[in-house]
DNA sequence: TGTACATCAGTGAACGCGCGTTCACTGATGTAC
DNA sequence: TGTACATCAGTGAACGCGCGTTCACTGATGTAC
């Protein structure tokens, strides 16, 4: 769920970095990765110096060098790592297994409350992801396959309760329902949107509204709350 | 609607822009304005050289440093044109008087459909503030107050129609509406979201969606689309 | 167990490029008398 | 109607700063015999 910790390190599958030989040097290269997250997240990738990342990780620019072809590479690199671990989240929350018996509603609350869970901790560095797609373009194809990963498992679970669904187009509808609130969740923990307004939202009152507008656009009957399960 | 052509040309209340003294040099701070605005459509403002501006303004760099503190004044100057016609529209598109007898289904549609067009007109201007709202504080108040008071308006006019909504709290669910949608015009068209996968949506489906969402969400009955009045 | 040599790692000063900003200078417009 | 002077506009080469990248060099680790 908050993966970032230590997971066997998938030392990401290294195209974009060079591999190391000595484990002194996969200790250099895992003390740059970590600085470099941290530094992403405090301050944005374009922010982050290479010099600053390097003295971070108590390390030094050559060695940086010596690792990545260039500072692209890092922000590839990094994404490797998250890329591995959102995919093995959505593997496990996504499972049919594990919901089997449950309705649309309490699977779309569960799921909605989660995505804003994860992009409220990892905020940082996944603002630092959105902000490179533009205008990389190669980089938003590699978040692409991550989304479309995602939207394809919600859809799997959604599409087999199709009956509680009353919009005309039950996949598009899922597809787009995700993409909204996606969307949403971008602006508003991300990028603070409505956060001076005098409609600024908790997280837990945005994962409700949230829920509840992708209900009622996939025409799904919401229960006034309460019960889990029928 | 596309009002960036030829109005009485507002010139920008002139907090970024250093006021010409003659008619020679009024022309060619228009000059840069426009050549600006081009570039900055076009590349985005980072990326667009203040010796671009100048080249294509067929004016000089230093011509630019007579009109403007440092290059962040353009893209204030060019803000203060785009919020001025901005409001100017929303105040003709939301004015109650136009939706008098309108039902909250024909209003959505229409605006909704607006916003669209209006973001896939403009996208690349639009784009470059919204990318400058990261980071830049003051800027980002500046959006605020346009995003506010297009959404006070919408409010007022949907609000004096509460009682088609179902929705438990009209005002939020108004507001957090708007910003959903807002969202994902932003993701969609600015930063095409969507656009490889097998969900791509031409904008009048796009605009469509968003309003069907958007009307579930208030819990707004939709008749099966047709009658504009009741 | 030691010695020679090759390769891997690491260091940080120096380089160079892009771009915003300045500045010394030329020309145009306006004003005074 | 002209002349002198002040201010406004405009020009573009030169400056300087930040930062990514390179490179000559030192030290550590591994291998051969």
């Amino acid at each position: 769920m908050d993966a970032p910790e230590r997971l066997p390190r998938p030392v990401p599958d290294l195209r974009w970095v060079r591999a190391p030989q000595q484990a002194r040097s996969q200790e250099t290269l895992d003390r740059i990765l970590d600085a470099a997250e941290a530094l992403v997240t405090e301050k944005g990738f374009e922010e982050a110096t290479v010099a600053d990342v390097a003295r971070r990780a108590e390390s030094s620019v050559g060695a940086f060098y010596a690792r990545f072809r260039d500072k692209t590479g890092l922000l590839y690199a990094l994404h490797d790592r998250y890329f591995e671990q959102a995919m093995a989240t959505a593997d496990l929350a996504l499972d049919p297994a594990r919901w089997a018996g449950t309705k649309i509603p309490a699977i779309l609350r569960a799921v909605v409350r989660f995505l804003v869970e994860i992009y409220r901790e990892r905020q940082g560095l996944i603002r630092a992801f959105v902000v490179r797609n533009q205008g990389d373009v190669e980089f938003r194809a590699r978040q692409d396959r991550l989304s479309r990963s995602v939207a394809a498992r919600l859809s799997a679970l959604l599409l087999a309760r199709a009956d509680e669904i009353a919009h005309p187009n039950a996949a598009r509808a899922v597809g787009f329902g995700l993409a909204m609130t996606v969307s949403t969740i971008e602006s508003v923990v991300l990028f603070g949107e409505l956060r001076s307004s005098e409609l600024a939202l908790s997280d837990d009152e945005l994962a409700a509204e949230l829920a509840r507008a992708f209900l009622a656009y996939l025409g799904v009957p919401q229960h006034n709350t309460l019960s889990t399960h029928p």
